[in-house]
DNA sequence: GTCTATAAGCCGATAGAC
DNA sequence: GTCTATCGGCTTATAGAC
């Protein structure tokens, strides 16, 4: 951020993307402009274009800062004693989130759901945090002697992005709750009675 | 829909509305402008404000397709014997949908999630859909003799939106269909054993 | 590196001929 | 009722002064 003469930056850039990430997650991808971007960083209109080409740059930044963002949570919960504890503290992000998850859904999920409409390459790369979830959920459930963990891992984050979908429709946080508290209940019982294959019954 | 001269409509209101949820469906609601919809409808563009005196007004309209739609789908289910065999046949319903869903998202979640964030009445409008299976999916599950019946219908449709949201995202359509048959189990499992209270234990 | 000014095009919405 | 032509505004992106 504080910069000598001669390569001064002035963390524009991370402004940029950082306005960006809220406004996508606020707005959506399509009615977010670039002026808008631009106006909530403090960065003139043309400036934009000298830290990105285009508008799918700037996306393509905001991806990676989500990504590094969710690799900055697994790794946080490293330090929890087992596999049970750390996916119930991952559920757990969401129950934080709560109240932003209900007025504007999960960052990952509506970023993934806005682009994955689209053809060009944007739409893998939305998919990116995502998929880290799951396949670090997939391997927490393997630790826990669940024997199809990667069906577990995607009914587990499907409650999660369900919930966050129904939280933010239903305009009702408590529904973001109560999905937590369900999938918690859930892990618990995984943990209990290990090898089981059925997620729910 | 035959009119009579002297009032004939030709259906192109219809048409309209019918083009415009496809669209906003595959594009987003943003992303869809009322050219798009027009050309795709076979309607000039200044035509559309004949029958739609803005794009809200024909959104509303959209939204008011989506319900009747699901309305027309629960009355179908209403034949079946039991309650479990309804809910199963209405999760049935995401899992034929499933290479659509897997491209392009749930009809009636991608078109919540996007209205969602404004702050006029359209995004409590646009969760009518997904309220009004929610109520049913209550009725349902109260009727099979399970005491939280609300929030069972919470983890029910959350786990299809979920997966929806999903396999769009990794554009798997087998996500959508390993989704289904979780919660055809988790149905089941609680059809055995009434009066369970934790949804996923 | 930073910023203003503006190009070129698409948007929702309107006016008015037929 | 139907359609063309178009307005004003906003969009992404660029040119070029400083």
């Amino acid at each position: 951020m504080t910069d000598s003469p001669g390569g001064k930056r002035g963390g524009k850039r991370e402004r940029l993307v950082a306005g960006a990430a809220e406004l996508v997650h606020r707005k959506g991808v399509a009615a977010t402009s670039l002026a808008d971007i631009a106006q909530a960083s403090g960065v003139p209109v043309g400036n934009v274009y000298y830290y990105f080409k285009t508008k799918d740059d700037l996306l393509r930044a905001v991806i990676e800062a989500q990504v590094d963002q969710v690799e900055a949570l697994l790794t946080g919960l490293a330090d929890l004693p087992g596999p049970a504890e750390r996916l119930k503290a991952l559920v757990g992000q969401w129950e934080r989130m709560r109240d932003v998850v209900a007025r504007y859904g999960c960052p990952f999920g509506t970023l993934a759901a806005d682009l994955d409409r689209r053809d060009d390459g944007l739409d893998v790369e939305a998919a990116g945090p995502i998929r880290r979830i799951l396949d670090w959920a997939e391997d927490q459930l393997r630790a826990l002697g669940a024997q199809d963990a990667r069906e577990l891992a995607t009914t587990l984050f499907a409650g999660i992005q369900g919930g966050a979908l129904l939280a933010g429709a239903l305009r009702d946080p408590e529904v973001m709750s109560t999905q937590v508290r369900h999938l918690r209940q859930w892990i618990d019982t995984l943990a209990r009675s290990r090898g089981r294959t059925s997620p729910n019954g």
